[in-house]
DNA sequence: GGAATGGTGGACCGAACGGTCAAGAATCTC
DNA sequence: GAGATTCTTGACCGTTCGGTCCACCATTCC
């Protein structure tokens, strides 16, 4: 034992996320990263490897992050059917205009990165599964009809849900954006419940 | 009026812009450039000007082309709402695991570049219109509610076709990637003529 | 408190980048 | 055919990149 870290890891991992996700991989300089970090070059080489490596950390920090927040989503929602539209409604608001980490990893540099493909491949399965469990506690709940495959609807989920984001990133305005997602999660998921009208 | 140019301008573009595709922005040198145009340094300096010009040429070469061919398959369809459906399933043939150049480069260069994100703008709202148009077309043929806002609708088709193409980039296999397509068409275009049973 | 351990920061490196320029080659006008 | 004019080529430039390395120093154990 000698010197500790003068640094949290995670603290670190978060400010480069936030570099990475609002510049991109390759406009992401080793000088960013020093200044987002606070942290000289040796530091980060010794902890973390090389650029793609750190990257690669801050990619998966994100996903574990994002998938946690899913599963409290669909999980604390009284009505499993109301988790689920608001799936779609969620990336209006929140950060907005730079869409999502994994989403455009996937678009920089998803045809020249195999691991970060195979990421993406998994990062989504794994959302799939979770959105389909909460259709199937829909379902149960009778707000979603019997019949639908779960897996498949959740697939249909999202792909809205990230067409939605890719919609915001363009510079779409809230209005619209707000109404194709209310348009999208009515007709992904209509009222299915006799008491309430349609919108 | 002395020497001719040797190269052909749109041919350049072309090959020019497929590399663009394959490799996005940052990742395409301009010695990759050189390989694919077949021309020197100083030719495309003096022909597009520097990289980001050639960049932005050949962005907008691929979405004039890309709204060609939309307004054909628009127009060509005997029904205005196959046309649509077909929108949903298009993306999932050809190409297929590059996406679309319009949106890897809104995703890599929307935040940095505000030209980009402008195009990016005009280019999805020049689709929305399309799409519109053809929406009420099928309105007037009978297939779709009149009640809806062709707007409204277009939106959502636009949306979700584009979170098809992003699945597609992610590496779902083309099975759960043409379900998904035909359930997001299904239920945003449902069949809304009495002689034929929904799928 | 001395020595060993390991974090820290910045100087340093070769490579590759985007971009410039000048000289040579090819074509048109007269 | 001579000259003018444009296109083409490739050598060259300064900058910045990602990455390495080492001297310095704070901490901990004995």
């Amino acid at each position: 034992m000698a010197r500790p870290r003068a640094f949290d890891e995670k603290q670190v991992l978060g400010a480069v996320r936030e570099q990475f996700w609002d510049a991109g991989y390759a406009a992401t300089s080793l000088e960013d990263l020093m200044r987002v970090s606070g942290l000289g070059k040796g530091s980060l080489y010794a902890a973390f490897g090389d650029k793609r490596q750190l990257f690669l950390r801050a990619l998966h920090s994100y996903t574990d992050d994002s998938h946690s927040h899913l599963r409290e989503a669909l999980a604390e929602a009284p009505r499993a059917v109301d988790a689920l539209r608001m799936l779609l409604e969620a990336p209006i608001d929140a950060g907005a205009r730079r869409g999502c980490l994994m989403a455009n990893s996937t678009c920089e540099l998803g045809n020249a990165d195999p691991e970060v493909l195979a990421h993406a491949h998994r990062t989504y399965e794994t959302s799939t599964a979770l959105i389909a469990d909460c259709v199937a506690r829909a379902q149960r709940e009778g707000d979603v009809p019997a019949g639908a495959d779960p897996i498949a609807l959740a697939r249909a989920i999202l792909a809205a849900q990230q067409g939605i984001v890719f919609m915001g990133r363009t510079g779409l305005d809230t209005a619209a954006l707000t109404a194709t997602a209310r348009s999208l999660a009515a007709q992904l998921l209509p009222n299915h419940s006799a008491t309430q009208p349609t919108a």
